[in-house]
DNA sequence: TAGATTGTTAATCGATTAACAATC
DNA sequence: TAGATTGTTAATCGATTAACAATC
């Protein structure tokens, strides 16, 4: 298993990589990587070294391969089901954005305790009942949950999310949940990512 | 200066002091705080060490003494003002998040190029024309802007921003910008974080 | 060849954790 | 006092960086 930041950078790698394949790139090298993610060459080596790739060319990384490579690393082969809890303004947003970008995480439900919502397609997907959660999360087979319920359920929901099966959750809620070993909780907090941002600026920076 | 984890973990402490401050508790213990945020008792007492308060009882720290020392060093005297730039579905939902709560953390500005949103109050904030950006920025004293704005005209603007004398960016976008040195910048990447929960998912967890 | 680049080991750095004395 | 808790130094761990041999 892979270091946390090692999965984040190789995220970021993948994205630059498809920009650059885009723009008609087909090879680039360490530093040029480096230089586009706040970041040292050795480190983009090592990063890359760590999944196992080698260019064996002075001619810098092969855009495309790296890529594929990544992807193998980074997806599951048939993809991963993702569902919304909490379709209020942010879960929407949220929503509109993952289901604009391809990628092999797929959100296919939403839920909700809002009547007016329920049953109706939010954002370009099916809105269902919080109440159905279990059901639909083994029927679609959903592994993954985004919480963008308000703070005052969050961890209520949560239990549900658990019990219903879902492995991973990334949190927006301002609530720091708690999930059984076997879930994968990320922290997503922008309010802690602001105030960091106020104290850098206040202090002067790093 | 404090480390940046630091920094994350008193925001977060300072939120979980406010609720418990509400639900009417007077002290809490490090390994209560601890077993709130993923954490060690050892961590909770060594941040707040750094932050030189003591509590010289065994009775654990005084909740409401424990908020204002964070406050002391999290915030700023009169505050610091905020800008959204880029007010689509994500910069709006952003936009209401962060007005719901009080703070002093203040949205003042939003910023767009759609002449249907200029001059308008969305999410409760005006709504400036980009092209005003220095000009805004500059007599609103605005020091942080949270990045909103499509991925293709992330980096263009992004120079906007710091030639108006931004100092700080929370960076929703899903490109890597690249800013000054005097300038901090909090890169926010849903993508990276979301496909991050994914990977661990598929290996089995951490 | 000289220069540029990669892959990898060793050294460094920073952050977390363990250990424990002090104290209520 | 014994037990619980804190504050702090020392040890450990993990991640980043430096150094450098290998190679095109």
């Amino acid at each position: 298993m892979l270091p946390e930041r090692t999965v984040e950078r190789l995220s970021e790698y993948r994205r630059t990589l498809l920009q650059s394949l885009e723009e008609g790139k087909t090879h680039i090298f360490s530093h040029e990587l480096a230089a586009l993610h706040h970041n040292t060459a050795v480190q983009v080596r090592r990063d890359i070294m760590f999944i196992g790739y080698t260019s064996m060319q002075r001619k810098g990384y092969d855009v495309r391969d790296l890529i594929d490579v990544i992807g193998e690393i980074l997806d599951s082969e048939k993809g991963l089901n993702v569902a919304v809890v909490g379709i209020g303004n942010l879960g929407r947003a949220v929503t509109t954005y993952f289901v604009g970008k391809r990628s092999k995480l797929n959100i296919i439900a939403t839920f909700d305790v809002d009547h007016t919502k329920i049953e109706r397609v939010i954002s370009g997907v099916k809105c269902y009942s919080l109440s159905r959660l279990k059901e639909i999360v083994e029927s679609y087979e959903i592994s993954v949950a985004i919480m963008t319920v308000p703070a005052t359920s969050a961890s209520e929901v949560t239990s549900q999310i658990v019990d219903a099966g879902i492995k991973g959750i990334m949190n927006f809620t301002t609530v720091p949940l708690i999930v059984p070993d076997d879930c994968y909780l990320e922290e997503y907090d922008m309010i802690t990512s602001l105030e960091k941002v106020a104290y850098f600026v206040k202090s002067g920076q790093s």
